[in-house]
DNA sequence: CGATTTCTTGACATGGATCAAGCAATGTGG
DNA sequence: CCACATTGCTTGATCCATGTCAAGAAATCG
């Protein structure tokens, strides 16, 4: 099994065999949760960091009126709240979409490793930065897209991301996400998820069903998301 | 002249006599820039931390339509970018909102800083938790509140943020934002934002006008917001 | 194999956008 | 200190993108 924490973070530093090594061994006691599982509520007290290496999760919130809203998708390689312990309790759970292979790293021991290995700690902050990126990619979706665009750009942020950890065949990858949470991600009803998902297929753009998604035409689907290239792509120092 | 940034991490950490010391003093040469200016813009390489003391600034990005987004609002005490120096470029824009009085302080001198000051270290993590939690939450005021909650909701995090460092009277606080400036923050049209204005006041929950609102009820606007009390209020560890 | 969950499509409703116009404030150059 | 320009605020009329409700089909689960 390949580790794709592992494989992120050399996509983000120059690590040594050694500092991949230690990040193994933090990460060689997963557990596994089932779908729907929560690895955190909101309200708990702030636990360990979580390092997702199989299946996907995601952030959300419930609000008052019951509607969902989920923050962040979480697939393997993804990491959540490096300083999280200092706040005293979560404000937003964190939920397996899928089951789930994931590491718990304490505070203190990632604090340890960061101090032991300087670019493993780079190779965090680093993705820590991308994270704030994605969110403010969300921000600008919520706000000024239109849905089509927003389904559009989260693809082709999903897509992306899947081929930095290898996760992608060609042009297709697997999504294991029902309308109903990608819904609840865009802020959008699943009805209208499903009309957007078939314009786009008859459009040519990308075709999703049964768990995967097939991208059919990039080009057409970056420019219908208005997507920046820059995005996720940046090069790094 | 207080210096906002030392009291708002004040309000972080404890910190020393020496630690406050030394944070009057890397932000003791500000520059001061006009109102719509670029502290820097999407593209530009990644450069200093910046450090507002006096007046509003945003994170903003404009779309291939011409619209804006704005990501996140910069008032007194508000830090940013606390390791942009790993990404290559900025992919958002950063803009003076009104008149602002601005500390700029190298990558380097930052880490140095944190460094030999571990509690600043702890208040500036604090700070970027408490940033994150407000993009979340602004994630979640897009999807799924309707815009009279939106609105509520914003005022409240904003009233909150400005008590925290001291620029509240009783129940007023200077907001020197258009209509426009807050329509392209929360995803809606000027003339939308105008009415729903309208209805707020009408309802007695807040009154917004001549670059200061004044909080009728803050009750009220917290239950209409959906407005969660532990975010912004968590108790630090 | 029955029971959920997920997908799909149609008919209809509505929140918020768009367009338009006038007014109020603020800024600017003479 | 005034005339004029610019920007921001307010309100009305209309439109449309997306939500809501409903119901059947397809897939998946236990």
């Amino acid at each position: 099994m390949i580790n794709r924490f592992v494989q992120k973070l050399r996509g983000l530093a120059e690590l040594s065999l050694d500092d991949a090594a230690e990040l193994e061994r933090v990460t060689s006691q997963p557990r596994r949760y089932a779908a729907r599982q929560d690895l955190i509520r909101e309200g708990d007290e702030t636990g360990p960091m979580f390092i997702v290496l199989e299946g996907w999760a995601c952030r959300y919130k419930i609000l008052p009126n019951g509607a969902r809203q989920i923050m962040a998708f979480l697939m393997p390689g993804d990491a959540c709240d490096l300083h999280i312990k200092l706040l005293a309790e979560m404000d937003h759970g964190i939920q397996a979409l899928t089951s789930a292979l994931v590491a718990r790293v304490s505070q203190g021991d990632m604090q340890a490793l960061m101090q032991r290995h300087p670019n493993i700690a780079a190779a965090m902050y680093s993705a820590q930065l991308v994270d704030e990126g994605i969110m403010r990619a969300w921000i600008v979706s919520m706000g000024r897209r239109s849905s089509i665009e927003r389904v559009a750009h989260l693809i082709c942020e999903l897509y992306l991301r899947a081929r930095g950890i290898g996760l992608t065949y060609d042009d297709e990858f697997a999504l294991p996400l029902s309308q109903l949470v990608l819904a609840d991600a865009l802020g959008m009803t699943a009805v209208h998820i499903n009309r957007v998902l078939k314009e786009l297929r008859l459009e040519g753009a990308m075709s999703l069903g049964r768990g995967s998604v097939v991208i059919c035409d990039l080009a057409k689907l970056i420019q219908i998301a208005g997507f920046d290239e820059n995005y996720l792509h940046r090069r790094l120092r």
